[in-house]
RNA sequence: GCGGACGUGGCGGAAUAGGCAGACGCAUCAGACUUAAAAUCUGACAAGAGACAAUCUUGUGUGGGUUCGAUUCCCACCGUCCGCACCA
């Protein structure tokens, strides 16, 4: 069919919008926006295979949203970046034996060509490499900025090392506690790393919750991940010894129910409070404890284990003994790393305590019919305290506010709030990501890079693979490492770790609009400008990591005088997922869509039209190979009628369904239903087309305003052939209903008797119930059920249903 | 285990301040056009009963409840998917 060609009508408007500049900003067109709006999407990481459908999916549904907002009238700005650090192009390129140096550009060319080929209105103009150092240099002044305001520190962490490769592992790289290049067991060690104090911003990252738009269930994984817990410090004295135990408790009301106390294997009283009998028996505990690795120590199914230290603590309340054990049920990194151990009213301490015959005891009960006999599993719900001596029958409530108040008054507690959220571990014991901008000095200690000497060049590497050093290969290049102490100007080593990718992508949407510069990482009025995003739209894999990393990193430069704002995003929304006939898409499955394919068969236009059409945008959707016939021989059709349309003046009946559309669209736009949108422009259309009739021109524009978001390219071809001499996107042309017009005026609803629909009638809006009844009775199968009995009730809902109750 | 989302024809999915279940599309079948095929157009398409007509009955995971009326609200259960995983 000549009235449209996909690869003529895409190659002509992609090289149409190159030309004009239709899609780019210049740097003044950046300072002079009148309505600037910032649409961004995640950047991808550069892999070798291409893109994945899933990218397209996501990208052409960000594309959607800002070719709207556009047609809205907006000046969007929607670039587009790459995050090609990282363990990820690391190891596939010691996989393939290919420099990574070398590997990185090819893979951005290629996602570039793809990119393009979607027809997405990307701004090419404004593009991040992160591993290009007039990038990176700016993320080490990142880590620098972050320095100045004190929020990096250098600490003690465990790593997962492998004693038969000596070196270390990545979470990723265990699988089921084996190294998964030599199969050997791996184990945990202690290095130096550097961190940055995001838990410092804890309670701030929670309150910031509430004045953002996010889809809600990003925000509910943020805030089960920053964790907040309420409770109390309390110190139990040691038996025999001037020192206590400090627990964190969120359930001081228990604590007469507290039977013993277990301490993490890496708590230093471990040591300190082990008696000579039990010595032997607790090294060798502490000792296995360490050997597991870092995701097996987090298995939940494992049995509990553990050991007495021969030491005991007295109860602050009850002045009882209680024996001391160690366990690595106990979290060194949460809380004190020491709990008091509650069996009656704690899952896990039940557990424990059964194991090895521990006394259980019960102190809350849900009512007076449960506070005796033995206890079969622990009691975690509310009551009232039991076996408390004088905080018998206080609520769990006003125990724990009592019983902290007479802590308190001794000196033996204080009111804690306690989060999960750890610091963030940015050091990498890798070759490929940014040097962290540190050198050390005997004399002056670690010593931050002066910012004039940025970037620290990532030297090429030929051997760039972890060795059995145990250091970052980086360290291997002792020429590089060796250069003078920026403060007394002596002999200096370089810091050899590099930092972890998600220090390149927690601020790379503050670069965007400042790439016209190299002078500085953010200029200060296209910030301003520009900032916060407007709407960014990602996967939700990144609801905790990434989205928080670059909360916390704004809101870090805000306190610090660099940025004007706290948070980053006034929206986000999470896409959905696309699976094929139902299943996973996955390499391993074999079922992966090949987009080059897949667009050389159909055309761009169609293949965005059929990926929004499967499902709701923020749900995700079921890609099924003959499905997208149907998108595309709805654009054929419409193409067919642009050709067929007629100057004249449009049907008033078929004008009234369009406003009803324009409506509707507009609507559902707004709330990512992309799929409903496509379905009420294809019943527009069946609308327009019914009976084979001519339609005119007037009752086409609208439509294509409306299918350009989804179909870029034939909306401007189409745009042009009806006679527009400008781009469809230059003008704001969005339509809007006319609620005149949108409005119904006589409609069918249904009528029921005793709730069983039995007839339909054709009332207005201001039809009375009684015109209605009298409507009713006059169909045949109505009457026929009225006449069943007597009329006891009528609900009369207009507009909406007749129900009439007879019997 | 905890948290979140969800369960509707052969399939993807519509419809929830409670009001005609199955929009739109795929697949399938029949017809028109065609020498033929493709494309296009027209029509049928939840299940069962029925003179295969009118019509009736059943039907939104299962079982209860509220209501004139429930896919939508409430309770219990079953199942699927996704996070987090001993956070005291």
């Amino acid at each position: 069919m000549d009235t449209y060609s996909p690869t003529e009508v895409e190659a002509k408007w992609q090289s149409r919008w190159d030309e004009l500049g239709t899609n780019l900003f210049s740097r003044d067109d950046l300072a002079t926006a009148e309505k600037p709006y910032f649409n961004l999407m995640m950047f991808p990481y550069p892999s070798a295979e291409g893109l994945h459908v899933g990218n397209i999916y996501a990208y052409t549904g960000a594309d959607v949203w800002g070719r709207y907002q556009r047609l809205k009238g907006h000046d969007v700005f929607q670039p587009m970046g790459f995050d090609a650090f990282g363990i990820h192009s690391e190891n596939y390129a010691l996989k393939v034996g290919v420099n990574p140096n070398d590997l990185i550009p090819s893979n951005i060319s290629n996602f570039t060509r793809q990119l393009r080929r979607i027809g997405a209105m990307f701004d090419w103009n404004h593009t991040v490499d992160t591993t290009d150092p007039n990038y990176y240099r700016w993320t080490q002044w990142v880590f620098l900025k972050l320095f100045e305001a004190g929020l990096v520190e250098k600490r003690e962490a465990p790593v997962n090392w492998c004693p038969s490769c000596k070196t270390v592992v990545a979470n990723e790289q265990v699988i089921q506690g084996l190294c998964e290049r030599c199969d050997s067991a791996v184990e945990q060690r202690q290095i130096e790393q550097w961190f940055l104090k995001i838990t410092n911003y804890a309670q701030r990252l929670l309150d910031g919750i509430e004045n953002i738009d996010w889809s809600s269930r990003t925000l509910t994984a943020q805030n089960n991940w920053i964790g907040r817990s309420e409770g109390a410090d309390i110190d139990f004295p040691i038996v025999g010894r001037d020192e206590s135990i400090r627990v964190f408790t969120t359930r001081p009301d228990t604590i007469c129910g507290a039977t013993y106390m277990v301490l993490a294997p890496e708590h230093p009283l471990v040591d300190a409070l082990t008696n000579d009998e039990q010595r032997e028996t607790v090294e060798a505990y502490v000792e296995q404890a360490k050997r597991l690795d870092l995701k097996a120590r987090q298995y939940v199914d494992r049995p509990k284990t553990g050991t007495w230290i021969g030491a005991y603590c007295e109860n602050p309340i009850t002045g009882a003994q209680m024996p001391v054990w160690v366990s690595d049920y106990v979290l060194i990194e949460y809380g004190t790393g020491a709990i008091m151990a509650v069996p009656g009213h704690d899952e896990r301490d039940f557990e424990f305590a059964s194991t090895f015959d521990l006394p259980i005891k019960r102190v809350i009960a849900r009512d007076s019919s449960n506070n005796a006999g033995l206890m079969t599993e622990a009691y975690v719900g509310d009551g009232l305290l039991v076996n408390s001596g004088e905080f018998d029958g206080l609520s769990v409530a006003e125990g724990k506010r009592a019983i902290v108040q007479k802590l308190e008054a001794n000196s033996l507690a204080t009111g804690q709030v306690r989060y999960r959220l750890h610091d963030w571990c940015i050091s990498r014991q890798r070759y490929w990501g940014p040097p962290i901008p540190i050198i050390y000095c005997d004399d002056c200690g670690a010593v931050p890079v002066p910012e004039a000497d940025l970037p620290v060049l990532l030297p090429r590497l030929e051997q760039f693979k972890p060795d059995d050093s145990g250091d970052s290969p980086l360290a291997r290049d002792t020429e590089w490492c060796s250069t003078a102490c920026p403060e007394c100007g002596g002999a200096g080593t370089r810091e050899t770790d590099v930092s972890d990718t998600f220090l390149d992508s927690a601020w790379y949407f503050l670069r965007y609009p400042c790439t016209d510069t190299d002078e500085v990482a953010l200029d200060v009025d296209m910030v301003k400008k520009w900032l916060p995003v407007n709407s960014y739209i990602g996967g939700h894999e990144h609801a905790v990591l990434h989205l928080l990393y670059a909360r916390f990193v704004t809101m870090a430069f805000h306190d610090h005088g660099i940025l004007d704002f706290a948070e980053p995003f006034e929206k986000f929304r999470a896409h959905g997922i696309l699976s094929k006939e139902g299943r996973k898409i996955s390499k391993s499955r074999g079922n992966v869509i090949i987009p080059d394919d897949l667009i050389s068969e159909w055309g761009a236009d169609t293949v965005r039209l059929y990926l929004m059409f499967l499902g709701p945008f923020e749900q995700g959707g079921d890609y099924q190979e003959s499905g997208i016939r149907g998108p595309s021989s709805f654009l054929e059709r419409l193409a067919l009628s642009v050709a067929e349309a007629s100057d004249g003046k449009g049907d008033e009946q078929v004008l009234q369904a369009m406003h009803r559309t324009i409506d509707k669209v507009s609507n559902d736009i707004e709330q990512l239903k992309y799929n409903t949108v496509i379905s009420a422009l294809m019943e527009y259309l069946n609308v327009v087309r019914e009976g084979g009739r001519t339609c005119s021109k007037q009752e086409l524009e609208p439509i294509i305003v409306m299918l350009a978001p989804f179909a870029p390219h034939l909306a401007e071809e189409l745009w042009e052939r009806l006679g527009h001499n400008s781009s469809i996107f230059e003008s704001g042309l969005w339509p809007e209903a006319d609620p005149e017009l949108a409005k119904v005026e006589t409609f069918e609803i249904g009528v029921q008797v005793n709730g069983k629909l039995r007839g339909s009638i054709s009332v207005t809006a201001d039809t009375s119930e009684d015109d209605a009844m009298t409507l009713a009775r006059s169909n045949e199968r109505v009457a026929t059920h009225l006449d069943a009995g007597e009329v006891r009730k009528v609900i009369y809902v207009p507009g909406r249903i007749l129900n009439v109750v007879v019997n």
